[in-house]
DNA sequence: AACCAGGAGAGAG
DNA sequence: CTCTCTCATGGT
């Protein structure tokens, strides 16, 4: 298998990524629900917001947890969906509060955590691996939208999230640091070039160099 | 002025 | 299981 030669093309090509641009994990935790179908800029400014607002100090969920449900959705009113995220962040915040820390949180088993995160209003697959990766530096690959179209047009079919999910963990060395900017690239990648359908038969790199068979990868069956 | 952004949840078929 | 609708502001 040979995905990691993706990887490095990726890289070659664009400058690195450093993802994921928070400075504490309770920021990466809210950042990610805060940036549901939002461009990140406006997820920028509802961080400013909220920091201003002293909700994010050191890195205590508490401070989030206790504040008015008004003064959080004036905060991230930029980033759209405005009460459902104010919604969110607080009950997450809540549940958060209840660790001692974030990292005792993290010591859970992963499988765990997972479980315990996709409970939660307002966090999905993605949104879950996204907090256990950039938050918890866990090696669980992140799929998303752009992926899962790359995947297609690579591997020249659809793939489910959990497909391609394993897909990429079980053809990479189980590295944090990998899956974080491999996961930054492809949405790069995706940004660049064909925004809705799969990505489309120009490559932005070279001709071809990310198709399969360049690649040398085997096509999973169901 | 339509179209989309670093999704998720609820409901229908 | 796979659609489809909703949530809503800000930038091309």
């Amino acid at each position: 298998m040979r995905l990691i030669q993706m990887h490095e093309k990726l890289a070659a090509a664009f400058d690195p990524r450093g993802w994921w641009p928070a400075e504490t994990p309770f920021e990466v935790i809210a950042g990610a629900i805060l940036t549901h179908q939002t461009a990140w800029k406006n997820v920028e400014k509802a961080m400013e917001n909220l920091k201003k607002k002293r909700l994010m100090d050191n890195d205590d969920p508490l401070r989030l947890a206790r504040a008015p449900i008004e003064t959080i959705q004036e905060c991230v009113k930029c980033t759209g969906f405005y009460k459902q995220k104010a919604a969110r962040l607080k009950k997450t915040a809540a549940y958060f509060a209840k660790y001692p820390s974030l990292g005792a949180f993290f010591q859970k088993p992963i499988q765990e955590a997972r479980r315990e995160l996709l409970s939660l209003d307002g966090i999905g697959p993605e949104t879950a691996d996204s907090i256990l990766l950039y938050a918890g530096n866990k090696p669980v690959f992140v799929i998303d939208a752009y992926t899962l179209r790359a995947c297609e047009r690579v591997l020249g079919k659809k793939f489910s999230y959990h497909e391609a999910q394993k897909f990429f963990e079980k053809n990479l060395p189980r590295d944090a640091e990998l899956f974080k900017e491999f996961h930054a690239l492809l949405v790069e990648l995706g940004k660049r070039h064909c925004r809705t359908k799969p990505l489309c038969a120009s490559c932005p790199l070279e001709k071809d160099c990310l198709h399969s068979s360049t690649l040398g990868l085997v096509v999973p069956r169901q």
